[in-house]
DNA sequence: GAGGTTATGGTAACAGTGTCAACATTGCAG
DNA sequence: CTGCAATGTTGACACTGTTACCATAACCTC
C-alpha cells in the first residue's frame, strides 16, 4: 500500500521537516496570548503535532527552549528599534525614538519583553553589548557629554533605566499604558537637558 | 489514652493556631532563597506541617498567597524606603535616598521584589497611589518643579521609572549590581539637574 | 543497491504540581 | 449539652517536566 503524497498536506511522516524551528515560531506565536508561566512544554508540542518528548532532542530542556525564544525576542527588539531610528531620520530625534520603540514593543509583546528579561535566561547575554540599538544609544550619548568615558556610560545608564522602568511599571499596571505618558516621560528637552 | 500535652512541642492537635499567618512567614522565607516560579503551595504547606488543601481555608487559590505575600513586601519595602528617608534627614538628600534604598531593597529581595510588581498579582493595588515613600517622592518633586502639576507628576514617573529600571536590569544580571554604580545613577546633580 | 550508523520521533512511566469533592475534627453559641 | 460553622485531612484528577527505552527514517560506506 503505497501513500499518496501528492496532495496538499505534507503529511510529515515520522519526521518532521524542521522541528526547532517550528517549535520556536510555535512558542513565539504562544507568546502573544499566553502569560510566560503559562506556557507549557507540551502544548507547543501538540500545537506542532509531535510528541512531548520529542522536543528533548532539539532542546535539553525548557529553559533552553525559552532560551531560544529570548533570542529571537532580542532580535525582533533590535530591528524594531533600528526601523524607529531609521524612520526618525537617524539625527538628534533618533535618541528618543529609540527610547520610545523601546517601550512600545514592551507593551505590543508584554510576554516576550518579559521573557528577554525575567529569570528563564542565562546570564551573559546582555543587550546592552552587540546591539544595534547600544551602538545607537552610544552614539547619541557620545555626542551629547562631549566623548567623555565616565559621563557617556552614566548616561547611556540612565537612558536605558528610564525607558526599561517606563515599560516595566507599564506592563505591570502600575502606570497608565497610553502614548501620550511615553512621549511625556522620554522628553529630551525635560529628561536629560543637557 | 490521654496524650500527654504539658511538653515542651505545643503540639497543635488538628487546629494550627493561626494558619494564614504561618503560611504568609513561610513564603516569606521561602522567596529569600527560592525564585518565584518555583515557589510551592504544597511545600509551604508542607513546611508548616500542615495537609496541601488545608491551604484553601484561608486562599482561594495560589494567586491569593501570592498576592498576599507580594502585600507584605510592598510594607516591607515602604517602611525600608521610610527609613532610609529618615536617615537622610528628610531633606533634599531624601530624595536619592528612598530612590538607592528602593534599588538595594531589590538587590536583597530579589524574589520578593518581582512578586510586588510581576504577573502574579491582580492590577489595582498601585504602590504609587497611597504610599509613604510615594507622598514623599511627591513632595520632593513638588519643590523641585515649584508646584507645578503637570511637571511635578512627569517628574516623579521619570524618577520612579529610573530607580525601577535600575532595579530590574542589575536584577536581571545586565547591569553590575554593585552600589557604586547606584550612587552614580541616582545623582541628583547629573540625573534630573533642575 | 545493501547494510549498518546516526539522527530523530514515539511510549510508558515517575515525581511533582494546583485544585476539587467528600469526610473528620474542633471550638463556639444557643 | 447540642448543633453548627470553622478548620484540617484523604483521595483523586488532570496536568506538568523529565527520563529510560523502543521505533523509524535518513544517510553513508562498500
Amino acid at each position: 500500500m503505497v501513500t499518496v503524497s501528492t496532495l496538499q498536506q505534507p503529511v510529515r511522516s515520522y519526521h518532521h521537516g524542521d522541528l526547532r524551528a517550528a517549535l520556536v515560531a510555535a512558542g513565539l506565536k504562544a507568546l502573544e496570548t499566553t502569560a510566560i508561566a503559562d506556557l507549557s512544554l507540551r502544548q507547543l508540542a501538540r500545537e506542532v503535532g509531535v510528541s512531548a518528548t520529542a522536543v528533548y532532542r532539539h532542546f535539553p530542556d525548557k529553559q533552553a527552549l525559552m532560551q531560544a525564544l529570548a533570542c529571537e525576542g532580542i532580535e525582533q527588539l533590535g530591528r524594531y528599534q533600528q526601523a524607529a531610528a531609521a524612520a526618525a531620520g537617524n539625527n538628534a530625534a533618533a535618541f528618543g525614538a529609540t527610547g520610545r520603540a523601546y517601550v512600545r514593543f514592551a507593551l505590543a509583546n508584554p510576554a516576550l519583553f518579559r521573557l528577554i528579561f525575567g529569570e528563564c535566561r542565562d546570564v551573559g547575554q546582555s543587550i546592552f553589548g552587540d546591539n544595534l540599538a547600544a551602538s545607537l544609544l552610544r552614539d547619541k550619548a557620545m555626542k551629547a557629554t562631549g566623548s567623555d568615558e565616565e559621563a557617556t556610560r552614566r548616561l547611556m545608564i540612565q537612558a536605558w533605566a528610564v525607558v526599561h522602568g517606563l515599560a516595566m511599571l507599564m506592563l505591570d499596571g502600575q502606570l497608565p499604558a497610553d502614548e501620550a505618558l511615553i512621549d511625556q516621560v522620554i522628553d529630551p528637552k525635560t529628561l536629560f537637558p543637557v
